[in-house]
DNA sequence: CACGCTATATAAAACGTTTCCAATTGGAAA
DNA sequence: TTTCCAATTGGAAACGTTTTATATAGCGTG
C-alpha cells in the first residue's frame, strides 16, 4: 500500500531476479530478456516500488539535481529568469534547488557549500557582481557552474548574457536620433559592473558618437524599483537643465519615471520620452505602454540550463560565453519616426 | 585541496580518531570532550572536509529538503510565495527543491511522486484546485504536505490561507458604501474554488446583505491576466448597464480594468471606482494607486513553512488550518468616504 | 556432441554517512 | 588502592542503490 520503504530487495525477491536485474530495468539497461523486464515491471507495479533517488545519488554520484542561486526570487527579472531554468531542466530530467543569496556575498558562498554538500550536478548563478572570494570558491567547486545574466568579470566561466553595453547603446541613440541633445541615464548601482560599465559605456559611447557632451548630472542611481525611479526622476525634474529623454536601466525604474513626469503634469511622450530596459510584463502594464530593451529572461535561463546540461554529458559546446540577441521593443513612451 | 572527496574517513585518521567520533562533531553531539573536538575540527579545518548530504541522507532517512510545488514561480504571486517559504526554510536550515506545475494534473500528480522520491522531508503545495487523484497521492505519501493559499477542499490538509468569503465580502461591501447600486465582479476561473465559492460567494453575500440584486452580466471570469483584465472591462464598458464600481480578483487584472476605463475617456476614481486582490507590487505602480484587498503572500509563504517545520519536528500545533488576517489597503482608485 | 560464444543474470563490493551497542577511560567515592 | 559510574570513544551494521566482475544458460558450429 504505502509504496514508502519497499526496496530494489523486494522487488528483486518478489520476482524472482536478483536486484541488479531490478536496477537494469529501473535504469532502462537493455541487457534483459524481455520476458524477465516484464515480470520485473509487474513486481514493480504491484509492489508500487519508487526508486530511491538519494541512495541512488549515493552509488552513482549524480543526484540529477542542479542548484539555482539568485538575488531575489520575488524579483520577477530573476523568476522569469528560473522559470526558464526550470522548464529546460525538467526536459533533462533534473531538478532545481533554488536559493536565495540578496546578492550578499557571504549568503553566496555559504549557499554555495550548501549546495555542493547536497552533491547537485552543476549549479546556475545569477548576481550583480562576481566578487573575488566567490570566484575562488567557485574555482574549487567539483561540479559545473554557469553564469546567467551575469557577467563573467574576466574569470574563464561560462555563461549566458546579452549585450548590455550595445543594448545601452542602442537605446540611446534612437532618443538621440529623436533630436534630443541631452538623454538622462537612470540606472542600478555603479559597482555592479552590468550598470557601472557595460550600460554606462554603452550610453556614453553613443553620447559620444553623436558629438554630445557628457553631463554626470545627467545619471542618477537607483536600486531597480520603482519608488527610486520615481524619486530619481523627480529629482531630475527639479533641475532647469533636465534632459527631456531619459533611459532607465529597469522597467520598473522606468516605470516610476513615467509617473514622475506624468504626476509634474508632463506628458510622455510629447514632453519627455522614456525608454526601459528588460521587457518584463511591466512594459505593457502602463499607459503610455514602454518602449523597452528587450532582454530574454527566459531565454537566458533556458540556454544557461541548456549549456549547463551540455557540459555534464560532455557534449561537445561551440561557444562557451554565449551573448542572446537583443532588440528594441518600440511601443508608446517614444515619439513614433 | 580539493575540499571534495575528502570523507569522514580522512578526516577520522587524520584525526587519530573513529569516524563515529567525527559525525559527532559534525552533528555537534556534546558527548565528546572539548579536546577531541578541538583535534577534529582542525583535522576538518586542514582537510577542507565538506560531508556528503547525500550519504548523511541515506543514513539517517532525513535530507533537510523540502519540495515546494508551484504553478508558475514566473507569477509575482507565487515568487512572492516561493521567497517567504524559502526564507523560513534557510532559517530552519532546510533547502526548497522547486517545481512549477502549471496548475496541470498530471504534473502535479508527476512532480510529487519525483519529489517523494527525492526523499524530501515534506512539501508544500499551492495549486488552484485540488483534484481528487492529486488528494489520493497525497494520501498515500509518507510525509507531511501542507497546503500554502489552497483550499483545502473538505480534505484534512493542513492549510494557510486567508479568508477568502469575507475578504470579498469586505471589498464589495465597500464600494456598496459609496452608494453604488451595481458592483461589477472580475474573477479568474469559477472551476477554482477559490473564484467560484469563496470570492464569488463573499460578493454575493454583500450584494444581498445590503439588498442589491445579482446580475449575471455583473461577473465577467479572466485569467488573472493584465490582458483578461483589460478585455472583461472592455467588454463591460459597451453595456447600457455598466456597473460604475468594480471589485478585481488579482491586482493585474485591477490594472487592466483601470487602463480599459482610462482608454475609454473615463476617470477613476471619479467616474469608475475599482478594487484589487493581493496587494502585489503593482498596486502602487499604476495611476491612479490601487486600493486592493491585502493577502499578505510573503507570510503565507512563510507560515506554511513554518507549520511544515512544526509538524516535521513533531511541535505541538495549536491549529492545522491557520487563516491569516486580511484587510483593504485604501488607496487612490476608490473615493475617500 | 563437445566447444566457444553471446546474451543474461547473479553476487558482492562500493558509495559516505548515522547510529546502536559495546568497550574503554577517567575520576570520585570508598 | 579499588570500585563504580558516567563520560567518551570505537566498531560495525545499516541505509538502498549502482556497478564490476563473475557465473550460467542457450545455441549455433564444426
Amino acid at each position: 500500500m504505502n509504496s514508502n520503504n519497499v526496496t530494489i530487495y523486494d522487488v528483486a525477491r518478489e520476482a524472482g531476479v536478483s536486484m541488479a536485474t531490478v536496477s537494469r530495468v529501473v535504469n532502462g539497461n537493455p541487457n534483459v530478456k524481455p520476458t524477465t523486464r516484464k515480470k520485473v515491471q509487474d513486481a514493480i507495479d504491484r509492489l508500487g516500488y519508487r526508486p530511491n533517488a538519494v541512495a541512488r545519488g549515493l552509488a552513482s554520484k549524480k543526484t540529477t539535481t542542479v542548484g539555482v542561486i539568485v538575488p531575489d526570487i520575488s524579483n520577477i527579472f530573476f523568476a522569469d529568469l528560473a522559470r526558464g531554468i526550470e522548464d529546460v531542466a525538467t526536459m533533462y530530467k533534473y531538478n532545481i534547488i533554488l536559493g536565495n543569496s540578496d546578492s550578499n556575498r557571504d549568503k553566496e558562498i555559504h549557499l554555495l557549500n550548501t549546495l555542493l554538500g547536497k552533491q547537485v550536478d552543476g549549479i546556475i548563478f545569477m548576481g550583480g557582481r562576481l566578487h573575488e572570494d566567490l570566484v575562488n570558491e567557485f574555482k574549487k567547486s567539483p561540479v559545473p557552474i554557469v553564469l546567467a545574466a551575469t557577467l563573467n568579470q574576466g574569470y574563464d566561466l561560462p555563461a549566458v548574457n546579452i549585450d548590455y553595453e550595445q543594448a545601452a547603446y542602442d537605446a540611446t541613440e534612437m532618443l538621440i536620433g529623436h533630436g534630443h541633445k541631452q538623454v538622462g541615464f537612470i540606472t542600478g548601482p555603479l559597482e555592479q559592473q552590468i550598470n557601472g560599465e557595460k550600460k554606462f559605456s554603452g550610453y556614453r559611447r553613443a553620447l559620444d558618437d553623436a558629438g554630445l557632451p557628457f553631463r554626470e548630472s545627467d545619471v542618477v542611481l537607483g536600486n531597480y524599483t520603482y519608488a527610486s525611479g520615481l524619486e530619481a526622476m523627480q529629482k531630475m525634474l527639479e533641475r532647469d537643465d533636465c534632459p527631456k529623454a531619459i533611459f532607465a536601466g529597469t522597467d520598473e525604474m522606468a516605470l516610476g519615471v513615467i509617473h514622475a513626469i506624468q504626476d509634474a503634469g508632463f506628458s510622455v511622450p510629447n514632453d519627455f520620452e522614456v525608454v526601459g530596459h528588460d521587457n518584463t510584463r511591466l512594459a505593457t502594464m502602463i499607459r503610455p505602454k514602454l518602449t523597452t530593451v528587450v532582454q530574454p529572461m527566459y531565454d537566458i535561463g533556458a540556454v544557461a540550463m541548456r549549456l549547463l546540461t551540455k557540459i555534464l554529458n560532455a557534449e561537445e559546446i561551440e561557444e562557451k560565453n554565449v551573448v542572446l540577441p537583443h532588440r528594441i521593443e518600440r511601443r508608446d513612451s517614444v515619439r513614433q519616426d
